[in-house]
DNA sequence: TTGACATAGTGTATTTTTGACACTAAGCTT
DNA sequence: AAGCTTAGTGTCAAAAATACACTATGTCAA
């Protein structure tokens, strides 16, 4: 125990909630399954303790990237967690983050350690280790609240897309249906959107134009005081 | 040095960005001059390590009574600040709290340690101690965001208030002018104020009516997906 | 007591935004 | 070539946002 102090510290961790968006429709959450007790074989949030030279920031890519492989994902801090009992053996605070993947560009990163990796259904959830339920629950609020106001959508999506894949992204993180044609009008009127010359391809059907999100634009606008909203 | 651990650990603290609406147009904020090393003398938030026995949240409520001699005021945890480097002497992680208090009805707690206590306009504030210059930006924008999708606003506000009150802090918060007829409209169409029986005194003019916020309502509206916004 | 002063309090008309709604176009499959 | 599936497009009505100016009421001082 060679690391003393004048009083009792808590232990630091990340945890990092984990979004996909897999088939139109279908919003993911990547958990692991936990090889090691308090909550053995339980799932849970992939994370893990901060090291004591790095930041909790860089604490959180560290473990996001260990333990299901994914690196350079949007990866923004949620909430800092901090009752005594969170968990029963050690008094641990964790600084939870949330991360926005999408499925098609960075794989499916199954099993990078040992320890086994799955991509949940949002409304098929395991109970989870610890008070990840609870993590889960406030990523989730985040998530829609933030999706209206900001374009962090995008990051969910391939970075070429069609305006349906737009729209349907945002019906499953709304929870709502939108108008094909309201939703195109607003959407084209931001003028944050560049239309390729390239379509679809791969479907049986009519292939849509492509789109990819202009990302220099934006924060030309943001910085002027422009408002990104639904 | 009776606290060992297997692996170092990161000293755990709290800080508090606490905001006051001082007379009309003016918001204020509350440092305390440090009186130890590091930064020995320069100002700071109110804030300190939390106990191995409390959690993060009781942690900054006790922070903000025995530094400010504030109680019982709103309080919400902002954002975990763990650069590696924030603090020169050791490695401490802050979580950031930001409070909301109406100066009328909670007296302008000076020095209630021996520490030195005092507001300070948010523009003429004095460089802070570690990072607390960034931790002040970010509460700032924090409240900007916020005050128009929550009535956080009334916070800052005397229970009982004119509606040009409330007006002039929606103008001194968001930085710009409103429309008096049209801001009226919106707020009490919203129907979660309670005009009460009583008009201002002690004011050389006409005296205005005062309101109440319905906090009870509002809780029930906001259940049922109602959202408060400007 | 009355006039000056300061802020309270009120309505309407215009513009902009939102929301509802249905058909044709294009590409693939059989 | 017919059928299937999704892409893509415009208009009208309702609602919300904005711009705008005068009267009402109380205090204070001459």
């Amino acid at each position: 125990m060679p690391y003393a102090y004048e009083y009792p510290r808590a232990n630091l961790a990340v945890d990092c909630v984990v979004f996909g968006l897999d088939a139109p429709h279908s919003l993911k959450m990547l958990l692991i399954r936990r090889d090691l007790p308090p909550f053995e074989d339980r799932w849970a949030l992939p994370g893990g303790f901060v090291h004591i030279n790095e930041s909790v920031d860089a604490a959180a890519r560290r473990e996001l990237r260990e333990e299901t492989g994914l690196d350079e994902v949007f990866l923004e801090q949620l909430y800092t967690f901090g009752a005594v009992d969170r968990d029963p053996r050690d008094r641990v605070v964790t600084v939870a983050y949330y991360a926005l993947v999408n499925l098609q560009e960075h794989a499916i990163a199954a099993a990078t350690d040992a320890r086994e990796a799955k991509w949940f259904a949002l409304d098929q959830l395991p109970t989870l280790a610890f008070d990840h339920d609870q993590i889960v629950a406030a990523a989730i609020a985040r998530l829609k609240g933030k999706v209206r106001y900001q374009p962090i959508g995008f990051e969910l999506l391939p970075t070429k897309f069609t305006l349906s894949q737009l729209q349907t992204l945002y019906e499953t993180v709304l929870g709502l249906s939108l108008d094909k044609r309201n939703f195109r009008k607003k959407i084209l009127k931001m003028d944050l959107l560049i239309e390729l010359n390239e379509t679809e391809t791969g479907v049986a059907h009519r292939a849509a134009k492509l789109y990819q999100f202009d990302e220099s634009k934006y924060h030309q606008l943001a910085q002027k005081g422009f408002n990104f909203e639904l």
